[in-house]
DNA sequence: AACCATGGTTCCATAAATCCGAACAAACGG
DNA sequence: CCGTTTGTTCGGATTTATGGAACCATGGTT
């Protein structure tokens, strides 16, 4: 099914920061004679897949995303709950909070909240990140067994780093960001699965260093904790482990 | 290219509320011989429009399709601003904000940010209202020529309800909804377009009806009306209006 | 254990769609 | 207006998609 193929490439296009693209870009990204990239773009207008901006010659995925993104949401009990209870969270400390989950070696965020507080966050929905550079894959990786990890890392040129980091999140039971994704930004990250499906979320507040104290961001994690050992509860997951203060690092 | 159709028309039977879906379902809703949804759908599921849940015969859409939902949103200046300015007025005022488009006689939201105010309202992006029948769709309504709308709803059963409410949104600037779409909940709508793009996006906010009075109501119209002044001004639109009390109605 | 129903997958000959380069059309800028 | 760039259409050979039949996997019943 070639063209379904090249119709998912293109879509695939669409991502670290490219919202719109042309008939000839896309042809020259993906090694298409130009009459065939034009072909199947035109028929993915017609079909809702794309669409221009107005009368320009840039394209961007259809509206029907947004269904498909609401749909992707809606068909897991665990993220819908997840995002519930970051919600609370994020009502309850007014900072940003945000659910992701992880794709490989990447973690991608599902939901945000935005917070009232005076950190202004951008949304990250959108943007992949490498997981083990971020609090919310650290948190997500350390549910892995060391095998799956190693596994997955296998020749990677920072395995050195990462293994221990992972080692050290997965004893702690959540996991700590400070300014390594944002300056001046930092994450606090617990996550949680669901055996029945195999999913896992990470659950996530993000807050400015400056205007947070150790005792708030304890509190935090703390409030982050509860609610992801009530979702682990309810799913039955056998991996979670809550936060546990008595061994800090930054991992 | 009737892979292409078929694959868009599996993707379209999510919303409405069918988050997941197994091939028997798909050749049935779609009239496809199991065989040939089963195919499709396995070719779909190999390139990431689709992915099943956990070891289960259930189907959801891709988690790709975050990343073109984000890219649809980031792809229009107008909705990342009209974003922007429904954000800030929903941490002025802590109620429930979204901003939403139209599609034919139908809206949906876009994005949405939740307030911190008593009233918990579920997201309801990926869902699809009959336009004339919700604040936002009024308001984007209202800004089309009058016979742009009435072509629009050429032969529609309401077409005697439908117009002249409308002519009155348009004549005050901004449309209510009490009650309308979910019992306890009133919304206000402003709507404001891209000439440049042929866009328009409805900026609202939803609160409980019962702890916002009318004067509260009127500053909330007035910040919303503010907002999407300024974007007016920004973006150029000439038919914008601003809300004007003088008339009041609940169109 | 054998059987049945349900849901899903694979096979294969035929039908339909796709491909690419060339020709053509449209849009843009000087 | 003209030249350049971008995008679209055409058509026959090639590739892919199709549907019914056969097959497979799973769970429940006798």
């Amino acid at each position: 099914m070639s063209t379904l193929t090249n119709a998912a490439e293109v879509l695939r296009l669409f991502g670290s920061g490219c919202h719109a693209i042309t008939v000839t870009e896309v042809g020259a990204r993906l090694g298409l004679p130009k009459a065939s990239a034009s072909r199947l773009m035109k028929a993915m207008r017609e079909c809702g897949m794309l669409e221009t901006i107005g009368d320009s010659r840039q394209h961007r995925p259809g509206a029907m995303m947004l269904d498909l993104a609401a749909a992707f949401r809606q068909s897991s009990s665990l993220m819908r709950d997840a995002a519930e209870a970051v919600a609370a969270v994020t009502r309850q400390y007014g900072h940003t909070g945000y659910i992701s989950i992880r794709i490989g070696q990447e973690v991608t965020a599902v939901v945000d909240f935005e917070g009232t507080a005076a950190l202004r966050v951008v949304s990250n929905i959108g943007q992949h990140l490498p997981a083990h550079l971020a609090a919310t894959g650290r948190a997500l990786l350390a549910r892995l067994p060391e095998t799956d990890l190693a596994a997955l890392y296998a020749g990677h040129s920072d395995l050195d780093t990462i293994l221990p980091r992972i080692a050290a999140c997965r004893a702690q039971g959540y996991s700590l960001s400070i300014q390594e994704t944002t300056p001046g930004v930092e994450g606090i990250s617990v996550a949680v699965g669901d055996p029945g499906t195999g999913e896992a979320v990470a659950l996530c507040l993000v807050y400015p260093h400056a205007v947070v104290t150790p005792q708030d961001r304890d509190a935090m994690i703390a409030a982050l904790g509860a609610r992801a050992a009530d979702l682990a509860q309810r799913f039955g997951d056998p991996i979670f482990r809550a936060p546990d203060f008595s061994n800090r690092t930054t991992p």
